[in-house]
RNA sequence: UGGGUUAUGGUGUAAAGGUAGCACUACAGAUUUUGAUUCUGUCUGUCUAGGUUCGAAUCCUAGUAACCCAACCA
């Protein structure tokens, strides 16, 4: 009986290719096209990636695959590098894909010369049509037995800006039968007269991500290139280039991607969302994005906690929103400052408490004595919760209702006397006694209450912007739906409101998580400013009661 | 009507012929000056059909289902 922690079957072949001798140490690298944000998806890629270099003896690269000058922009550079720093790794080496422009162009004409290379005229739906389906064979390019001699002048000329985008392609010479569609005669260079974010207006050619990947991952000597299923048939293209070229034989391994429920994960449908503006950018709250998650206020730890009890294998999978909510609250339960606010405030007045007075009670600050403890102000007039009153109380129901009493969190208990309503019925008021010998600390009452609520003195509040947050979409998988994704979003998944806030906060920093008691976590938002504070709920409580009335 | 990959509770992931385990969720209870946290317990699973074996999630045979591949994207 061994109580470690079992292997994932990529550590597996690590532990095995160790134990061999086939390395001593290993080396992974991320590869992230600089063309978008970073999300939970990749978050995933990073971690492990960076995780098994942690674990076992090497290192990991951070290599841009900025092979595509059209889309790519060092905006995205920048962008991806903070988000793997804050998740709290380190790269080895940054590299570029496009800083081996010149030994991949050397590599094409290495093709060329053992006729395994040829430039192809041929228009693009040309070629769509010749390489035939999965259950057709497709037929050969008329160009693909031109001499090696007239290949490397093209390909020169390729090279050198003489021909139009998408007039030539360089094209592997494989079979054009292949069951494998992508071995059939597979493009490695097209000409695209686009400046590049980091080479500028060097190269008008750029080699295809098939031809680009491989030979990077060799040129660094990665040991394991780990990526998701759908590049499983790449495989192929991928050895047989480093056979071919005789080149360090790196080793393609794949595993199946993350899926979250309740939101979507592909870049392009995280790009409609931003563009149709059903969310306020990439980096609003509610995107799956790691800087939409860093200003939800998300942590680096709960996001590795996360990845790591997934766990990884090869099937597909939709991950429960809720362990990543577990996660989260784990550790914001360990490390969040308590505090209170109401978020939709019900005035109480406290009829046997002096008018003007103020007292100052103390209330701890976290989770344990270490954190110490912070003063708050009472007086008679107060901000309690609208949901902590019933006029006609529930069964089990705990909380205010008239005639009964609670403990308010850290100051004394009330009693409930009578409530008063405006012209719509709307209960505007609690007029309530306190028992002065219950204060907190100091109970010599003997009486006992089993619901303790939180308040927020009224002339001593400030306040506050909160924006609460729900899930986006209103289906596990909005993907899976039938119809458009974007029919599933959730119309409320924001909520703003103006809430009354202990004065502590006022001191709020955005480094610092918050726990509003019985509320759940939140951070500042950076829209923050001198004059207006602004809260992002990140995640609620549990809360056992909603879950009691719902039955 | 080609090739590839995958099938274990509601979800994710273990078990390398020998007690189907762990986590989340759900449910029940204890504790609690947060109906939080913490603690205890419960429910639910090997895609199907055959076969081999004392014994099968695991091996064999035949099915079934899901996903990926026909971008000058990565």
């Amino acid at each position: 009986m061994s109580d470690e922690k079992s292997l994932n079957f990529l550590e597996e072949i690590i532990e095995k290719d160790l134990a061999d001798g086939k390395y001593t140490s290993i080396v992974t690298r991320f590869p992230p096209e600089p063309n978008g944000y970073l999300h939970m998806g990749h978050a995933t890629s990073i971690c492990l990636n960076f995780g098994l270099s942690k674990k076992y003896p090497g290192y990991t690269n951070l290599r841009f695959d900025d092979t595509n000058p059209v889309t790519e922009d060092t905006e995205y550079v920048e962008s991806i590098k903070e988000d793997i720093k804050w998740l709290g790794f380190e790269w080895k080496h940054e590299r570029y894909a496009s800083d081996y422009f010149e030994e991949l162009y050397q590599y094409a004409i290495t093709l060329i010369k053992k006729g395994l290379a040829y430039v192809d005229d041929i228009s693009s739906e040309e070629m769509a049509t010749l390489k035939g389906s999965p259950t057709e064979p497709g037929k050969d390019s008329p160009f693909r037995n031109r001499t090696v001699e007239e290949n490397l002048e093209l390909f020169a000329q390729m090279r050198n800006g003489d021909f139009p985008d998408g007039a030539r392609t360089l094209r592997a010479k494989i079979n054009m039968s292949h069951p494998n569609m992508l071995m059939r005669d597979p493009i490695l260079y097209r000409i695209k007269h686009a400046h590049h974010h980091r080479t500028g207006d060097k190269w008008c050619i750029y080699p295809m991500y098939d031809f680009a990947h491989g030979q990077s991952d060799s040129i660094e000597n990665i040991t394991h290139s780990i990526c998701t299923l759908e590049f499983v048939p790449h495989r192929e293209l991928y050895d047989w280039f480093i056979e071919k070229l005789e080149i360090y034989p790196s080793h393609q391994y794949e595993f199946a991607r993350r899926n979250l429920s309740y939101t979507v994960m592909s870049k392009r449908k995280l790009l409609q969302l931003v563009n149709d503006k059903h969310v306020n950018g990439w980096d609003d709250p509610r995107m799956p994005t790691i800087s939409g998650m860093r200003r939800r206020g998300f942590t680096p730890a709960s996001i590795r906690k996360f990845c790591e009890t997934v766990g990884i294998a090869k099937r597909e999978n939709v991950v429960d929103f809720s362990l990543l909510e577990f996660c989260l609250r784990e550790d914001l339960n360990n490390t969040a400052l308590r505090a209170m606010a109401v978020l939709d405030p019900l005035k109480l007045v406290i009829t046997n408490y002096e008018d003007g007075k103020t007292e100052e009670l103390t209330s701890e600050n976290g989770p344990d004595e270490a954190y110490g403890q912070r003063s708050i102000p009472f007086s008679k007039e107060l901000w309690i919760e609208r949901e902590d009153f019933m006029e006609e109380p529930a069964k089990k129901w705990f909380r205010l209702a008239p005639g009964a009493m609670v403990r308010l969190k850290s100051a004394y208990i009330v009693r409930c006397d009578h409530f008063i309503k405006d012209e719509n019925g709307q209960v505007i008021e609690l007029q309530c006694t306190y028992f002065p010998e219950s204060k907190s600390g100091s109970d010599t009452s003997g009486l006992q209450t089993k619901a303790v609520i939180h308040w927020v003195s009224a002339p001593h509040a400030a306040i506050a912007e909160v924006r609460l947050y729900d899930r986006l979409f209103k289906v596990e998988n909005p993907s899976s739906e039938e119809g458009d994704f974007k029919d599933y979003i959730n119309a409320d998944s924001l909520q703003v409101v103006n809430a009354f806030i202990e004065p502590s906060l006022k001191n709020a920093t955005l480094q610092n998580r918050y726990q509003f008691l019985r509320k759940g976590y939140f951070c500042l938002d950076k829209d923050s400013t001198e004059n207006k504070l602004v809260f992002n709920r990140t995640v609620t409580l549990k809360d056992a009661w909603a879950k009691e009335i719902k039955k």
